[in-house]
RNA sequence: GCCGGAGUGGCGGAAUGGCAGACGCGAAGGAUUCAAAAUCCUUUGCCCGCAAGGGCGUGUGGGUUCAAGUCCCACCUCCGGUACCA
């Protein structure tokens, strides 16, 4: 009785692919080539998750038909084994993160192998091994070495970067820091994301809502000294060369959003003394203008002005006070002696402030006066100046105007403290004009000379002007900041960089850069990895071997600090085409070849980390010449998520009774009920027993702490990996978010039972061919069946909608499931469609069917058109748009014989009998329909 | 609030503006069997009807069209993301 057992035929034919290296792909492609991508996973200690085979299927499948088809394809995976969860891991179960990370490698490896992917394990990477490593501190240093050239758009080398006369003048310290100033790899000191729980520092990507992206912990701000990316240079190439991909707009959208550009202008509003008289004050400002109109506008402020950035300066006669941030260098001089004690309260209480707690509170505007006014450069008027927390020091020129009349934070903020608002703009069409707040462009009003402009046209003039005169300047913005690149943990890669030490073995501040001849820096032992609870970096307390190192006489600390998480996954995808180089990152040759990746599938939780961070350095290995293309991911698909089973749930109150749906309140205990006490009734479901309780219906997010997790081990176990597979790509549309039916795997199951009896005899003692497999030619329906089904699974897999390519290929079983004699012909045309999606029970089918070499390796089948086409076609006919009757005509027959027959069906003539008949639509090979008069 | 995405049978889902519900799950009936499992066959959107047949149906309300799940306008609900970026 040889029955269908993938738990022996599954492990035969994987074992068998990586013996014959089945998959393995050529150095440089041949022909057509493809580069098939999928995420490479973070190896957690859980395990492979129902999730991660969804895409990893999808491209399997895309691979699998490309080779085929005769394309060369590489199709690699690799793992990024740096980072929190594998040291979560590591430090919750105290074994030292290598170690680990190793373990939790080698079963992902395992279960990636389980589900027959057809991966080339020869190029296999782990972003922890140290000649992986050695490479990513190696793009560490280029980024280190490149300045970027904002008139070229382009990063160039440091030792192109001009160093102005005066500096040169200066010296050799002072010609360092100018360079260092300039590099896209720099130190910085500024209040960074200090997330205490995870005992490091993080980007402004991974905060969320005042919390860690990763654990939802708080986060607080903190002055510490760090590592940045100069990413904010290449803002407007992120943000412009989005344009070419073959991108989810979606996603696209959210990385413009993130890069968050914004135009419009800055203004400087004179500072007076604020203890001289207004005579003064005048003749100052007087002067200023003066000095300004012929100086022109300056690139960096000085002390005798606030300068502010709107996007809407055609507010500018609206203003009613100024705000800065609290941590604004101005702060001090504007503070009069009287509001120095409020003030200093007020930011010493925002400092304080974690990010959560300043978001937390933010329907109520803070702010203190200052006790100075500026002098408003179109009006001449004066201008308090307050300090309010809402405006933030990193953005724009870290503060404003405030125009309460149209901003609606301006105008909590002038409520909450009784300040002016003036209107100066008109809605154009009384589009708005309920609001109290109008924000929309419109028409000015009191607004001096400009009165009566239109906004736009308005903003651009009113720039100019103020360029004219020196005072203002047309400015663009973006909500990107430099990229945090430093953490105080230990599972990173360790920076290639010295600081110098003086002879008292304290830093002097110059920082040298390692050759690459000395990488890869290796993580030092220690004994305890764990984080501190202060920002000093567990590296720190390694041995002095590690720690501190000689050159050419010089003293030098190591820097302690480690390379976050995203730092493997940004360039990877180029080791996978030359794994092995221990000359360069990659040959040039090899990436000139393979490079862009053709097909890119992953979550879209990645959309302004991992793709953002990661077309950063693509760039600039592109402006530095090492990579040929401008982006790495010419086509992104996101996989959907998917959810557990579906779940009913009611609601108890603390009597014990039912609470309906909807009325629950949160004393109510949300209790599971089963589907079988259920019933729709409706809109909703009800309890069978008691319909007047409604219960709520809905899939949820897997997780261990819900209990609803499904592992791919064990349904490997029960239905095998193709049927695994299989469902995946049947639940539904790839790209939606879907929950899992543990049901719907035994149905996919037993279409490949049902595959599997096509072929097979079941009946015999032994495995052989059933004897309702026959050597003769295909009738003409067959070829129509097995043709037509062909085409159709070529042209999904095309589109990656693989749901409806197996629900084609379930018709196909459908079919030939009754035929007593079916040809081996056409089996053989639908195992070689089936092998991408079933590799294993294709590949035994296959050898059954009498083929000697393996169907990874056969040729995609040739659609023939000819089967495409029937001789007659089913037509619909329609009176006012209603089916009535359908006819059955020859393929082709044109619009007026088609009209003719129509008519004369008989259902068709008595209901349009005696009528007028108004028009008649009629479509060759597609529908005919009456319209008649009532 | 803002930005995405989605609302189609009991469920997952199909449908170049042209026969709504392919395919699967579930359910019901039958064949096979001593019996069960497995397998095979049939039915399965809702309502009226013994039937033939008819009516109603793609979140709601309008519109465009010979024809709308699909296009346009307004709204409702759910899911996901995001939060003072001037």
């Amino acid at each position: 009785m040889p029955k269908y057992n993938p738990s022996v035929i599954e492990p035969k034919w994987q074992n068998w692919w990586a013996e014959q290296k089945t998959f393995r792909s050529p150095r440089l492609p041949r022909g057509e080539k493809a580069f098939i991508l999928d995420m490479f996973p973070y190896p957690s200690g859980d395990g492979l998750h129902v999730g991660h085979p969804e895409g990893y299927t999808a491209t399997d499948i895309v691979s699998r038909y490309e080779r085929m088809r005769g394309t060369s394809v590489i199709h690699p995976m690799g793992f990024d084994a740096f980072g929190l969860p594998a040291e979560e891991y590591a430090i919750r179960t105290g074994t030292p993160p290598r170690e680990s990370t190793a373990r939790n490698t080698a079963t992902f490896r395992r279960q990636l192998q389980m589900l027959g992917f057809s991966y080339d394990w020869d190029r296999e990477i782990s972003t922890t091994d140290p000649e992986f490593v050695r490479w990513t501190q190696w793009i560490f240093l280029v980024l280190y070495d490149t300045w970027f050239d904002s008139h070229r758009q382009q990063g160039r080398p440091i030792s192109e970067l001009k160093i102005p006369d005066e500096i040169h003048e200066l010296g050799e310290v002072s010609v360092g820091t100018y360079r260092d100033s300039h590099r896209l790899a720099y130190q910085s000191e500024a209040p960074v994301n200090w997330c205490p729980e995870l005992g490091t520092v993080l980007a402004n990507e991974e905060v969320i809502g005042g919390v860690s992206e990763r654990g939802g912990h708080p986060v607080i701000r903190l002055p510490l000294r760090q590592w940045m990316l100069r990413i904010t240079a290449y803002a407007d190439r992120l943000g412009s060369e989005l344009e070419s991909l073959d991108w989810p707009e979606s996603i696209k959208k959210l990385q413009r959003d993130w890069i968050g550009r914004s135009t419009g202008a800055e203004v400087d509003f004179f500072l007076p003394a604020q203890d001289a008289s207004e005579k003064d004050m005048n003749d100052a400002f007087l002067t200023w203008k003066i000095h300004r109109k012929a100086n022109g506008y300056p690139a960096q402020v000085s002390g005798d002005c606030l300068r502010i950035y709107t996007t809407r300066p055609d507010t500018l006669f609206g203003v009613s006070c100024m705000v800065i941030a609290p941590e604004h260098p101005l702060r001090g001089q504007v503070t009069q002696p009287a509001q120095a004690d409020v003030v200093h309260d007020y930011c010493d209480a925002a400092s304080r402030k974690s990010d959560l707690d300043r978001t937390d509170l933010s329907q109520e505007k803070t702010g203190v006066f200052t006790g100075s006014y500026c002098i408003h450069p179109l009006t001449g008027k004066c201008v308090p100046i307050w300090i309010a927390d809402y405006v933030l020091a990193s953005y724009g020129t870290g503060a404003i105007m405030s125009v309460p009349a149209h901003d609606t934070r301006d105008f909590e903020f002038a409520e909450a403290f009784g300040l002016r608002i003036i209107s100066v703009i008109e809605p154009n069409d009384g589009d708005g004009v309920d609001a109290q707040v109008f924000t929309g462009y419109g028409r000015s009003i009191a607004s001096g000379s400009y009165t009566g402009m239109d906004s736009k046209a308005f903003i651009e003039k009113v720039a100019a002007d103020l360029l004219k005169i020196g005072i203002g300047s047309p400015a663009t913005n973006y909500k990107l900041r430099d990229w945090l690149f430093s953490r105080q943990r230990f599972w990173g890669e360790p920076f290639p960089i010295l600081h110098e030490l003086n002879e008292l073995g304290q830093p002097t501040g110059v920082v040298r850069a390692l050759d690459p001849q000395e990488l890869p820096v290796p993580l030092p032992k220690l004994s305890d990895y764990r984080p501190g609870k202060t920002p000093d970096p567990p590296l720190s307390r390694a041995d002095d071997d590690w720690l501190y190192v000689e050159r050419d006489g010089k003293k030098y600390r190591r820097e302690t600090n480690t390379m976050p998480q995203w730092a493997g996954s940004c360039w990877y995808y180029l080791r996978f085409l030359d794994p092995a180089n221990n000359e360069q990152f990659i040959d040039p040759e090899i990436e000139k070849a393979w490079m862009p990746v053709d097909l890119y599938v992953g979550g879209a939780e990645h959309a302004v980390l991992h793709l953002l961070y990661s077309r950063f350095w693509h760039k600039v290995l592109y402006d530095r010449g090492f990579v040929s293309t401008v982006e790495p991911f010419a086509r992104l698909v996101n996989q959907g998520m998917i959810l557990g089973e579906v779940e009913f749930t009611g609601y108890r109150s603390s009597s014990g009774g039912w609470v309906s749906a909807g009325r629950q309140s949160s004393s109510d205990t949300p209790t599971k009920v089963f589907s079988e006490h259920v019933e729709k009734q409706g809109e909703s479901f009800v309890l069978r027993d008691a319909p007047e309780v409604r219960v709520d219906s809905r899939a949820h997010k897997m997780s261990k702490s819900r209990g609803n997790v499904v592992n791919p081990d064990e349904i490997v176990q029960a239905f095998g990996a193709d049927s695994l597979r299989l469902y995946e790509m049947f639940m539904g549309p790839l790209e939606a978010t879907k929950p899992w039916s543990t049901s719907g795997v035994g149905g996919v199951r037993s279409f490949l039972d049902r595959c599997w009896r096509l072929v097979v005899d079941e009946g015999a003692e032994n495995l052989q061919r059933s004897p309702q497999v026959t050597e003769g030619r295909p009738t003409d329906e067959q070829m129509r069946v097995t043709h037509r089904m062909l085409d159709k699974v070529t042209a999904d897999i095309q589109s990656l909608s693989f749901n409806t390519a197996i629900a084609k290929m379930m018709e196909f079983v459908n079919f030939a499931t009754p035929l007593q004699e079916r040809p081996r012909e056409m089996l053989s045309i639908f195992i070689a469609t089936l092998s991408p999606f079933a590799p294993h029970l294709a590949e035994e089918l296959w050898t059954i069917l009498g083929h000697d070499s393996p169907v990874s390796l056969a040729t995609w089948p040739l659609v023939d058109n000819r089967w495409l086409q029937d001789d007659t076609i089913e037509i619909p006919i329609q009176v006012q748009g209603k089916l009535r009757a359908r006819i059955t005509v020859p393929t082709g027959t044109d619009a007026k014989q088609l009209e003719a027959i129509a008519a004369a069906e008989p259902k068709i003539a008595a209901l349009i009998d005696e009528k007028t008949i108004i028009k008649v639509v009629a479509i060759p090979d597609r529908m005919v329909n009456f319209v008649v008069k009532k």
